[in-house]
DNA sequence: TCAATCCGTATC
DNA sequence: ATACGGATTGAC
């Protein structure tokens, strides 16, 4: 009976289970029937433990160390080799640093199949991609003369290691009105001169969009990149990254779950506004696009680039490592292109006094739209909150106002609609305050869409436009009119807008989060990169007391200052990224239990338990960064020993959450 | 003496 | 998780 022998009749799988104990290769005999189908990277069915189970194989070797008996695969799903060794790696590595398993990490790595999208014929082959300056037109010339990067200090230089296959990483700070998806396209082709791929990765889908384009400009051709995003169908979506897998585009543009792209001959990564928290993913293990791409960029060899106009800590820890060369410009290029910033008012005053109109707006910040509107240009104005009114208070002692049934915080949706529930929407339409028993509401907080009518009776005649979450303007043309938006969702100006508003800064200010200060400070550059330079008039006018570091930093358009400052605070205090931290989070006995379990590093410091909600708490564990990978080990096999164990309760392992309070 | 049940262990 | 084996328990 001697079994038909085959090359390479081991297959090892990496078996799509939950558990942590059981993250690791697998081995299976690979049938006669297979031998051709069953490829490295492929989908399989195998059993395990009894029951039929999804895999892909990582490798076909000729042995197993494994002792018994192999199991035949099963099933190969498709021979597509869908999980390229080196995404097999980069999975394995960011479970790893983010004490999850690499089944986890692969749900996230690799889109479901789509066996009709597979089947299609007319995949461009390999062969299309030839040198990208064949195909297009002026794409050399532009690189000849990189006059967007040679603003940079040390940017034509980073520029030309890109096209000389150089792994040169760079944190770069754009300068305000940067055209930065051009930029962004610009490293990506002098990357492709070099004959090499690249993975860029954005906050969200208007960005892609704009960068779309921009690569498709600088290269001459939309053949040679696709934009990966969740919100593509699941065909689109498979397709596109099929297109990657078999290596008919070397470019892939899109949002954090892109960060994995199978993109080949891997020369550069790249993410824009790395401060943004859509980079962060919700899904566990929780990786942060940021921490993906720069694995992938040590694993591949590939060259680096982190930039945004703001600036985060972990950005300017790899500059202050060494890890990454620091790409700003000179501060007289800055200062030439920089609006002027006017601080005016004093944080505690506004706050007090949030609903007034008057506080709200001052004089000057009036006078700069006024004058902006002048001259012909559009004015932005920034509005923490959209929607009219979303919380009220008492108005006598000032309690927040909350539904009687949920507890809910109550909000406004119109000047003639009484208040109602913003979770349950339950109406509250004779409002006594549980307190003192006032039975009047005033606004706790201003809206987007209040903002916009209050403008709009100021400045009669004038176009109002909104843009947020809920309706988002990519553009605005270069004419009158008054721009509200909600941050993260500022349109384009053409030629800038003449002035920029930034108001109920304490709104952000004020939350009690690690990072408010640097994530109040992401939202204005962001905006103020859209303002006209100060020699053609453009300002900004913040809303808030000026002698703030954050405030600071916008009035001489120095994120690199500010991130500086950020850092040096969290080394002091012991937060990412200065060290490693983990927190745990579940029932008491749970996380008690865990970390027990856990043979934690000897220099490891346990902080807390904070309850967090309803039988839930959570522990802090930190570490030097020297220790992170032990740290992650640790946590990793103790939540092993614990699923080995069949323990009831999750307890959910988090390193460098993003919302450390 | 045999079946039902519990616990621990391996899962290729 | 689930499946299996070996030990333990309980009833005839």
């Amino acid at each position: 009976m001697a079994a038909e022998s085959i090359e390479f009749p081991v297959a090892r799988v990496s078996v799509d289970i939950p558990l942590p104990h059981l993250d690791r290769p697998f081995d299976y005999r690979v049938p006669a029937k297979f031998a051709e189908t069953a490829t490295a990277g492929c989908r399989v069915r195998i059993r395990f433990a009894g029951q039929l189970v999804d895999g892909f194989i990582l490798d076909r070797v000729s042995q197993s160390t494994h002792q018994g008996k192999l199991l035949p695969l099963e099933r190969v799903v498709s021979p597509e080799p869908i999980l390229s060794p080196a995404i097999a790696r980069l999975a394995r590595a960011v479970a790893d640093r983010y004490a999850g398993t690499m089944a986890d990490v692969l749900r996230l790595a690799v889109p479901p199949r789509h066996a009709r999208v597979e089947r299609e014929a007319g995949q461009t082959p390999a062969e299309a991609w030839q040198s990208p300056a064949a195909a297009g037109s002026g794409l050399v010339v532009r690189l000849d003369v990189p006059a967007g990067w040679g603003r940079y200090l040390a940017g034509a230089a980073w520029l030309r290691a890109l096209r000389e296959r150089r792994p040169a990483r760079a944190v770069w700070s754009a300068l305000p009105g940067e055209d930065w998806p051009v930029r962004v396209a610009e490293a990506v082709a002098a990357t492709a001169a070099g004959d090499r791929g690249s993975v860029v990765i954005v906050p969200d889908a208007r960005d892609l969009d704009r960068l779309d384009a921009a690569v498709t400009a600088v290269l001459g051709s939309a053949d040679h990149h696709v934009a990966l995003s969740a919100a593509l169908g699941p065909a689109e979506r498979y397709r596109r990254f099929l297109a990657a897998s078999r290596g008919s585009v070397r470019i892939v543009l899109g949002t954090r779950a892109a960060a994995f792209a199978p993109v080949r001959d891997l020369g550069l990564v790249a993410i824009w506004d790395d401060g943004d928290d859509l980079h962060a993913e919700p899904r566990a293990p929780y990786p942060h696009a940021r921490a993906v791409l720069l694995a992938r960029a040590e694993l591949a060899g590939a060259a680096a680039l982190v930039a945004g106009y703001a600036r985060t800590a972990e950005g300017q820890q790899l500059v202050a490592t060494g890890w990454a060369y620091d790409v700003v410009a000179p501060r007289a290029t800055t200062r030439a292109r920089a609006p002027r910033v006017v601080p005016v008012g004093d944080d505690a005053q506004l706050a007090r006094d949030a609903a007034a109109a008057s506080a709200r707006l001052p004089t000057s910040a009036w006078a700069a739209a006024r004058e902006a509107l002048a001259t012909g240009a559009p004015v932005l104005i920034q509005v923490p909150r959209r929607g009219y009114i979303p919380a009220v208070s008492c108005a006598r002692c000032g309690e927040p106002a909350r539904c009687q049934h949920c507890r809910g915080p109550l909000a406004l949706s119109s000047a003639t609609a009484p208040p109602a529930c913003r979770w349950c929407a339950r109406p509250a339409a004779a409002y006594t305050c549980p307190y003192c028993g006032a039975r009047a509401l005033r606004a706790a907080v201003i809206g987007a869409r209040r903002t916009a009518e209050e403008l709009a009776r100021a400045f009669p005649g004038v176009p109002v436009r909104t843009s947020g979450r809920d309706g988002i303007l990519a553009t605005v043309p270069a004419a009158p009119a008054l721009v509200i938006t909600t941050p993260g969702a500022e349109p384009v100006a053409a030629g800038g807008y003449g002035a920029i508003l930034l108001l109920d800064t304490w709104a952000m200010l004020t939350r009690a989060d690690l990072r408010a200060a640097e994530e109040a400070l992401r939202r204005w550059l962001a905006a103020a990169a859209l303002a006209k330079p100060a020699r053609e008039g453009g300002s900004v006018v913040v809303v808030c007391d000026g002698r703030l570091a954050a405030v600071q930093a916008l009035l001489r358009f120095d994120p690199g200052w500010f991130a500086a400052n950020e850092l040096a605070q969290r080394r002091e205090l012991g937060f990412p990224p200065a060290v490693r931290m983990a927190t745990v989070t579940g029932p008491p006995t749970a996380v008690a239990g865990l970390l027990a379990e856990a043979r934690l590093p000897e220099c490891a410091e346990l902080l807390g338990p904070v309850v967090v909600g309803q039988g839930s708490e959570r522990m802090l564990v930190r570490v030097p960064r020297s220790a992170g990978k032990d740290l992650a080990v640790a946590l990793r096999s103790a939540a092993g020993v614990r699923s080995a164990r069949k323990a009831p309760d999750p307890v959910r392992i988090q390193i460098d959450p993003i919302d450390l309070v």
